[in-house]
DNA sequence: GAACTATACGGAGACACTCTCCGTTTGGCA
DNA sequence: TGCCAAACGGAGAGTGTCTCCGTATAGTTC
């Protein structure tokens, strides 16, 4: 790649972000694009959807799921605990901009999706909280991650859209963790 | 009002309910003009916002709600049974069509949402599934109607946004009615 | 049934957003 | 230094929202 076209793709990367985080993952792109000070051609060229857009965003983002998903493991407790921690932490890395709870957990499961990859870096988080739960014999029964991310996703949906805070997303989430606990 | 106005504001309303249907909630509203055969003007005249639009086409939406909450609660059977059922009724009516549960389960609750008297009518007919299974003391504590609504338009919202089948909803209905129950 | 007026209508048009096309510029190599 | 594939940019076409205001008419009054 040329060396001005990676600088645009990055000047691009650093402004979605910016905006992003602004005004949500509704945000206008033309507005991306005049904040990283290039023209719409070459968003386009170099995101040809939002998604694709989205996906590169979240590149680094890979990361601090991994990193959240170790920390709470480390953690000692009870698996209900555990559990939710789980889950608190799920919603805040799925709740980074406005629309994202949606969008995230609307492509789980979607092989063809354009963050697919994304879903699986959270699936597979989820499924070593899950993992280590089978391990205690803690889970009613096999349940499968996407299902649990499903749930808690749905969960940070209608946070997200109805502007709940912890407080009101807490109960939910308790719910479900007693419904997939023994 | 004018005869003219009236009959312009049910062929509005009927052809609303034919393009959501056709598009989802998120179908251009000038589209919805043509087909009534009106102006944009008297479009958003009558109905400010889209919004307003749609609690005008779930006026007779809301018998079915009620009527739906009838017929679940006439049939004799397990708790859970009779929760399950609810949740898949429940998902049933604010699935009407794309976009739905997003947007009255994020209306949930909000004192000042146009369409507040929908959510009200849904978290009343749930409110009387919570109140027979507590007098059966078959919930683990008291639980707000409210929060139930949201849990299952969470998953109807996933469901919505992520292509779900009436057998993908389902054992996430599960988990939700387990954490609830006693 | 004619005149009057408050009410309602319609659609042009301003504004916003998405996305493409193509003439222009430039990085990097020979 | 010259060349050209690669990349740029922004005008503009297409689509949707929403308003404004000149025009039409329902309903009332005499």
């Amino acid at each position: 790649m040329r060396a001005d076209a990676q600088r645009n793709r990055g000047r691009l990367i650093e402004a979605a972000r910016e905006v992003f985080r602004e005004q949500g993952y509704d945000a206008s792109l033309d507005e991306v694009a005049k904040r990283a000070g290039v023209g719409a051609g070459t968003l386009y060229r170099h995101f040809p959807s939002r998604d694709v857009l989205m996906d590169a965003i979240l590149q680094s983002w890979v990361d601090r799921v991994n990193d959240a998903a170790d920390k709470v493991l480390v953690h000692e407790g009870a698996p209900r605990d555990l559990l939710l921690a789980w889950f608190e932490t799920y919603v805040g890395l799925i709740s980074m901009h406005k629309g994202g709870p949606a969008k995230i957990t609307g492509a789980m499961g979607d092989e063809k999706s354009p963050i697919m990859t994304k879903c699986q870096a959270l699936a597979a988080a989820t499924q070593r909280v899950v993992d280590r739960l089978e391990e205690e014999h803690a889970l009613r029964e096999h349940i499968e991650a996407v299902q649990m991310c499903r749930l808690v996703g749905g969960v940070a949906s209608v946070a997200d859209n109805g502007g709940l805070d912890r407080a009101a997303v807490r109960p939910l989430l308790e719910v479900i963790a007693d419904g997939v606990l023994a």
